[in-house]
DNA sequence: CGCGACTTTGAAGTAAATCAATGGGCGTGG
DNA sequence: CCACGCCCATTGATTTACTTCAAAGTCGCG
């Protein structure tokens, strides 16, 4: 990880191209440059280490992180995968808390680093951002109670089901097509399985014609019937 | 589920007793004492069902909810318990999502519900409470994380362990006795297991003399050891 | 073309779910 | 005050889906 010598100018218009900050005030947006750096992390490098203090909100800008959960059996539960546009350490910022998860890059990656004290300082000053950030947060806790729907599924099969449902532009859309947002073995870990599990299990759907898929390339061919899976009782073909 | 005809001024009175609203100013609780109402659920009645929208905030008084989602084997994945002085509902009304999860009482409850729209107007107008209700949510979307962590427990042994230690009162405090929030079997819900697996893993615990029971009351004997479970690679003895 | 990272496939072992029945507390009613 | 009935917890026997360990196969890239 290395901090790019990088002009002040260039951050703060690196800022407003993000997403993430588009409804900001212009004022915030100089203030938060004033203390903001921009990073690049190599794959496989660490971001922040569970227990740590978080002292900075990052936002990814390329590339990809990883969020997980070290398990004792020497295998991360993947809480989410944080990719270009995306933020975090929004609710450790605010109570002022210990980073409660491993960060690592999971590919090369750039990504734009505030400073927690510029940030809580602005976000104190502009009601404004304070209720953005409420939204933001409470999307991600929604979001959480998704993931844990999903991981709570009893079979593998409709771990996996719930998860390519996930990725449907619009209920309703029987077929449709979607890149895996990361290796299988993240994916698998975020889904609570082992690769082994995943790859056997997206196999088996393609045997039952319900996906195709070559590489990381997936095609729902049935929505529908995937749907279904995920609340029926019996999942498991008797395999041959 | 019935609404008991109270005077406004007990409710009121209600409002400002509650933990809750401790730090909010008068004429918020007056304007929230507007839309509110009391309930009065009784055990296993519904509050509210996964999809419908939640036009409420919702503070429980006395009793006890369950808050769950529902699995495709007749089981329950119970996501919070929610007991006096706790909230629910807040991400979803500042998101005006539809509810994520079903709501029942577990106990004869005693509910506040504030109206949703009162409740939204009154977060726009003050800044404080928008900052307050980001920390609550932010507590949340952390406490959510801590679940998720004991649930992708490898083993049963490990995940009722990492529960037993969520309650101890001081971190390096050894020995130390509580009362099991819930009905075995809801607490089994939340740790993703079934009622007989939780039985038989405290039976293990106490065989082990790591814990003693008698009923609801859990004595820890030795936490020190029961860390030790949750990082362990091995955990189930031989059992002979 | 060959190497490393990732994925797939195979075979075996095991922990937890499931099914089924018993046991204990507690409140209600006789 | 005892007896019944209900709910919840426990215990046992069986099944199986997932993990684990091991190895081969694929892909991309220098």
């Amino acid at each position: 990880m290395k901090r790019l010598p990088i002009s002040a100018s260039r951050i703060q218009e690196t800022i407003r191209r993000l997403a993430y900050f588009q409804a900001w005030p212009d004022d915030v947006l100089d203030s938060l440059a004033g203390g903001a750096k921009l990073l690049t992390l190599s794959k496989n490098s660490w971001l922040a280490h569970k227990g740590e203090t978080l002292d900075r909100l990052y936002v990814v800008i390329s590339g990809q992180l990883r969020i997980y959960l070290p398990l004792p059996n020497d295998m991360e539960r993947v809480v989410t995968l944080v990719g270009p546009g995306d933020s975090l350490g929004e609710a450790c910022l605010v109570l002022n808390e210990a980073c409660p998860y491993h960060v690592v890059a999971s590919k090369d990656s750039h990504l734009l680093a505030i400073d927690g004290m510029v940030y809580r300082q602005e976000l104190s000053r502009h009601p404004t951002l304070t209720s953005q950030t409420l939204e933001l947060v409470s999307r991600r806790l929604i979001g959480a109670l998704r993931d844990v729907e999903i991981c709570a599924q009893p079979s593998s099969v409709q771990r996996v089901a719930g998860f390519l449902m996930l990725h449907q532009p619009t209920t309703d859309t029987p077929t449709f097509k979607f890149l895996l947002p990361a290796r299988k073995q993240d994916i698998a870990a975020k889904l609570g399985l082992t690769q082994e599990t995943f790859s056997r299990v997206l196999g088996f759907l393609v045997k039952q014609g319900l996906i195709q898929m070559q590489g990381g390339k997936i095609s729902v061919e049935d929505g529908q019937k995937l749907s279904q899976i995920t609340s029926m009782r019996e999942t498991q073909e008797p395999c041959r």
